[in-house]
RNA sequence: GACCGGUUCGUCUAGGGGUUAGGACACCGCCCUUUCACGGCGGCAACACGGGUUCAAAUCCCGUACCGGUUACCA
């Protein structure tokens, strides 16, 4: 039997970092087993799906890169067959209509009455006085029109069980499972008897969901016993904490914890990914690795090692460099400072695309791409200066240049705008360090300019010896020239060499910026 | 309250009877250097508590504490 595993989230918000992780564990199981891995969106709550949640989720698992098999099922489809089954159950004596009448509750006081029953102690589950109304009552008053719900009749005595792949052993005393609705008074499936029959139906073999269902499971038990259908095997998640180790939630902690966040904020897919993966499962034995492309992590993913207690998730509110969890922006600088930089062009294009930075001759398919680390040569294999490589070797070493220090894709058009644009800010900060710190600079930078002004190549040998005989001349440092002229030239204090800037910059823009007053102002 | 889980550095985790308790992130220091959030080297820092079992317990058992989940005619 082949495995079929399904993620099956409600459209009741944004796609939140724990259900994207569980769709990641579906999917990394799946492959690892050759499997398949579906996709069921749980709209059965008409009052707060709604479309542009799927939407959201469905773009959310596009941009992670899991793609599921077979067309999407929606659960709201299926509700006859859920009446039917329940109908079923009530035919076979293994429900009953319940006539008690419905209560008009609010999520508010429904929560209030969950904490006032857990007052009243030894509840006794079976105490609903339908239970054991006589069939011919039953239909009676149900042909009178008399509205009822469909409950599960759980029996007295017995418990349920199941290994959970993740858990182990799990036992529940009937008498702690109150006998179910199946069927709202109005004719509702709710969602226990929903999932059963969908999984049924999508013959799941393998249900991998957080650790919050796992008392749901029992119930879930109950009604594949009364179908008379063997169940699936559960694997269960530990949950995704907040930093105070409460709940992660979207009310409480706002957009760090929906997946679209990271896309919009500069995050590479297989970064977020490769952290998310980390969180609640290990390959374990001794592997101390920590970066796992998609196909490492498929390789070595298994349920048995898949974490039993809730993991944090340490982001920091109100500190704008670690506005999320630390350890997700040094995987992600990690992905763009070392990924193929083949792989890292469509998306910094993207990125530059968005702040209007990115120009249609980086594109230019004429010039053969830059590889990385080697110098673009001309046929005849002289390496060729800088400003003479066409537009799209420039700008494919630039990247390779600048990324280094980079830890989101956004920083390509923040930090790095003045690569791409002569409308760049001046960090207040680098200019007090690098420039007002030194007003000889004022007068110098500029006469650097003109030194440079008759150069013919304007490469980082030449452009050295320039700047250090100018430097000997001036009676000063070199850092303190080499760190002005940065500040001026980008806009920032932190960068890659100087002598690379100058040459990536050109001769033309670096004259133009040496000369600037815009900074000093 | 009841039922069910969980507890190793600040965080993510390895280790599951004998280890100087390992790694990663963060933090700190040193080095490299024209700057730096790159790189190199190093440092700080953990087995929740109490009993037992055992020659030996972070590891097995029991209890306590704390944390989490569930307890809907929500999903």
């Amino acid at each position: 039997m082949t495995t079929r595993v399904r993620f099956a989230p409600s459209p009741t918000g944004y796609l939140h970092i724990g259900s994207a992780r569980t769709a990641l564990y579906n999917y990394l199981y799946a492959k690892k087993t050759g499997g398949t891995f579906l996709l069921r969106i749980e709209d059965t709550d008409l009052a707060r799906s709604t479309d542009e949640s799927t939407r959201s989720i469905l773009d959310g698992l596009k941009w992670i890169g899991l793609d599921h098999d077979g067309t999407i099922v929606f659960q709201s489809d299926n509700a006859d067959k859920h009446r039917e089954t329940a109908r079923k159950l009530l035919a076979e004596g293994k429900a009953y209509r319940d006539f008690t009448p419905k209560e008009e509750q609010t999520d508010k006081t429904v929560k209030e009455a969950i904490v006032a029953r857990a007052r009243q102690a030894d509840k006794n589950m079976r105490d609903n006085p339908y239970r054991d109304l006589s069939s011919v009552e039953s239909d009676m008053r149900a042909a009178n029109g008399e509205p009822y719900a469909i409950r599960l009749k759980v029996a007295e005595t017995g418990k349920t069980s199941f290994e959970d792949a993740v858990y182990g052993l799990q036992e529940r005393d009937y008498s702690d499972t109150e006998d179910l609705v199946l069927l709202r008074s109005d004719g509702h499936p709710l969602y226990n008897l929903a999932v059963v029959c969908d999984d049924i139906e999508m013959e799941i073999t393998h249900v991998i969901r957080g650790q919050d269902h796992l008392t749901n499971t029992h119930k879930q038990i109950l009604i594949y016993e009364a179908l008379d259908v063997a169940p699936p095997t559960f694997a269960h998640l530990p949950l995704i904490l907040a930093p105070n180790k409460g709940k992660l939630s979207k009310r409480k902690h706002g957009e760090v914890v929906s997946l679209t966040t990271y896309r919009d904020n500069g995050f590479v897919p297989a970064a977020f990914r490769n952290y998310l993966a980390l969180l609640g499962w290990s390959a374990g034995s001794g592997e101390e690795k920590e970066i796992y492309s998609l196909d490492e992590l498929i390789e070595a993913f298994s349920l048995d090692h898949i974490h039993r207690s809730n993991a944090v998730f340490n982001f920091h509110e109100n500190d704008p460099r670690h506005w999320t969890d630390d350890k997700a922006l040094w995987m992600n600088a990690e992905y763009i400072r070392t990924m193929p930089l083949g792989e890292l062009l469509p998306l910094v294009k993207a990125e530059l695309r968005s702040s209007k930075l990115f120009r249609e001759e980086y594109d230019d398919t004429i010039s053969p791409p830059y590889e990385g680390g080697v110098a673009a040569a001309s046929a005849d294999g002289v390496v060729l200066p800088l400003q003479e490589l066409g537009s799209r070797d420039w700008y494919e070493r630039t990247i390779d240049l600048i990324r280094h220090r980079f830890f989101t894709l956004k920083d390509f058009s923040a930090q790095g705008r003045a690569y791409f644009s002569e409308d760049y800010d001046f960090d207040a900060a680098a200019i007090a360090k690098n420039l007002t710190k030194f007003p000889d600079l004022r007068d110098w930078l500029p006469e650097l300019a003109d030194r440079f002004e008759p150069m013919e190549t304007f490469t980082e040998p030449d452009i050295e010896m320039v700047v250090k005989a100018f430097t000997e001349e001036k009676g000063t440092k070199l850092g303190v020239i080499m760190n002005g002229a940065r500040t001026l030239l980008t806009g920032v204090a932190v960068g890659p060499s100087m002598l690379s800037v100058f040459e990536t910059l050109g001769k033309e823009k670096t004259i133009m910026r040496l000369k600037s007053r815009v900074a000093w102002n």
